[in-house]
DNA sequence: CGTGATAAG
DNA sequence: CTTAACACG
C-alpha cells in the first residue's frame, strides 16, 4: 500500500502544473494534501469527477479564512477506508488542518501542521497543537491501533534536516521549541521514518523557499515527514521524497507498507 | 505640436507592453497620461531616464491610496510648459486627477475625472468635480486664455458614443447626470474636437471592458476625449484614437494644432 | 517569490 | 478580465 503526502500550495495552481498527470502515474492508494486553499467546488468540474470515480475524497478547507491553509486526503475506494475530519478542536479545525483516516486497526492522520509564523506569533497555538495530536496518537496506541502521520509538519526536526541550521535557530520551523515538540510524537510511540532507515544522510529536503534559486541549490528544509508506529516499521518497503516533481514550493513524500 | 491623452490602466504594466516603444515612434509634443497606478520612482530607471531627457514631466500618483489612479504629463522640454499639479480641491488631488500646464495663453488640462463607481456611490464627487472644473475652464476663458481639456472623462457623451447605449443608462459613465455635467464644459466654451469634425460617425471608441473580446467586437465606449476652446478650432490640423495601440484597456488619442 | 483574496475599474 | 495591494508562507 502506497501512501503520499504533498503540499501544494493552492490546488488550483498544481492543477495547472500538472497534477493530474503525476496523479495518474503515480496512482497513491492514499494521498494526503496540503494548503488545498480552495473549496472543492472550486477546483475544474471535469478533475473532480477523475478524482472521485477512483477515490474517497475527504475534502477539509479552512471556515476561517478563504483560500488560506486547508488538508484533503484521497483514498482508493476499493481500500475502504472511513475518513474524518479535524482533531475535535474548533481551533485547528477551523483552519481545515488534520484528517483522522481509519482502515481497521491503521489510522492514517494527514494534514497541515501550524506554521509558527513571522516573529513566532502563532508558536503558542503550534505547541498547544503538538500536545492535543500526540495526545491523541497515544490514545490511538492505547487503543490497539497503528498510526501513521504525515504532512507538512513545519519543522524540520534536526540540525541534518535543513541546508542552514545556525542560521534559523530562531525562525520558524527550526527553534528550540518547535524541535522540543516534535519529540512529543515520537514520545507517543512513532518514528520518523526515513531519518531512521537514513541516518546521517544530508541534503534530503522536501520544502525549498521560493526566492532565489534555493531548490536548484538543493537549500531546503524537511519537514514534510512520514510518522509511523514502531509496531508499523518491520512493514516499511520504502519511503521516498520525490524531489524531482515540481508544481509547488513543496515536494511529494510517499511511504510503502508491504 | 502633437497632444496625446492615454489611460495606461498601471504605467508598470504597460511598460512590460511595448510603451517605451510606442513613445518613440510617436514623439508626442505633450502627453497626458491617467491611471499611472504608481510612484515616479517605482517605475524602471532606465525608462525614467530617457524620459526625462527629453520630456519636462509632471508625476502626479494618488496620495490617499498606494496603487490608485493617479495623472502625469509630459512636455517635450523644448516647448517650455509649465506644470501645476491639483485643482486646488483637496478631494481629487489627493487622488492625483488633474494636472494644468501652461505655455504662454495656452492651457493644457489632462488627467483621470473620476468615476461614478459601481451603485454610483462617487456620482456626487464626481458632479462636483465637474462643476469645479467647468468653473476653471471658464476663468482661463475669461482671463483670455486658450484651454484644451483631454483625458479619461469617464463619460460617453451621447448615445452614439458608445455601442450599447440602452443596456447603460443607469451604468456608471452613461447616467444622464453624468452627460449633464459633461456639458458644463462645452458651456463653458469648449467643444468636443472628434465629434465635431466627424458628426455622426459611429464605432469610435477609446476604451472596451476586457471581459469576453469586447474590444475585437469593438463593443466600446468612447470616453477620452479631446475638447479646445472654440477659438482653437481653425488650428485643429487632425485629431485621431489610435485604437490599434493595445496595452491597456483604453487606447491612446491625439490632438494635432498647426 | 508565489498563491490567493480583495478593491477598483 | 486586469492591475495592484495585501496576507501568508
Amino acid at each position: 500500500m502506497r501512501f503520499y503526502s504533498w503540499n501544494v500550495n493552492g490546488f488550483r495552481s498544481v492543477l495547472k502544473k500538472g497534477f493530474m498527470d503525476w496523479l495518474e502515474e503515480t496512482e497513491p492508494d492514499v494521498l494526503s494534501l496540503q494548503e488545498i486553499r480552495c473549496e472543492w467546488e472550486e477546483a475544474d468540474l471535469g478533475v473532480r469527477r477523475q478524482i472521485e470515480s477512483a477515490y474517497d475524497v475527504c475534502w477539509f478547507p479552512a471556515t476561517s479564512k478563504k483560500g488560506y491553509a486547508g488538508a484533503a486526503t484521497f483514498a482508493k475506494k476499493e481500500l475502504g477506508f472511513t475518513h474524518a475530519k479535524g482533531l475535535g478542536v474548533d481551533g485547528y479545525d477551523a483552519e481545515g488542518r488534520m484528517i483522522v483516516s481509519r482502515r481497521d486497526k491503521l489510522v492514517f492522520i494527514g494534514g497541515y501542521f501550524p506554521n509558527a509564523s513571522q516573529g513566532l506569533v502563532r508558536l503558542p497555538f503550534k505547541r498547544q497543537f503538538a500536545r492535543d495530536l500526540a495526545a491523541l496518537v497515544m490514545k490511538h496506541h492505547a487503543a490497539g491501533d497503528q498510526v501513521i502521520l504525515t504532512g507538512d509538519m513545519n519543522v524540520a526536526p534536526e540540525e541534518i534536516d535543513l541546508a542552514r541550521p545556525k542560521d534559523n535557530v530562531k525562525n520558524p520551523g527550526f527553534t528550540p521549541e518547535e524541535r522540543e515538540d516534535f519529540k512529543l510524537y515520537l514520545g507517543a510511540g512513532l518514528v520518523d521514518v526515513l531519518r531512521e532507515r537514513n541516518p546521517a544522510v544530508p541534503g534530503l529536503y522536501t520544502w525549498w523557499t521560493a526566492r532565489g534559486g534555493a531548490r536548484e541549490r538543493n537549500v531546503g528544509w524537511r519537514i514534510d515527514l512520514f510518522l509511523a508506529s514502531r509496531t508499523l516499521l518491520d512493514r516499511v518497503k520504502d519511503t521516498r521524497i520525490h524531489a524531482e516533481v515540481l508544481g509547488s514550493d513543496h515536494c511529494p513524500i510517499s511511504l510503502e507498507l508491504l
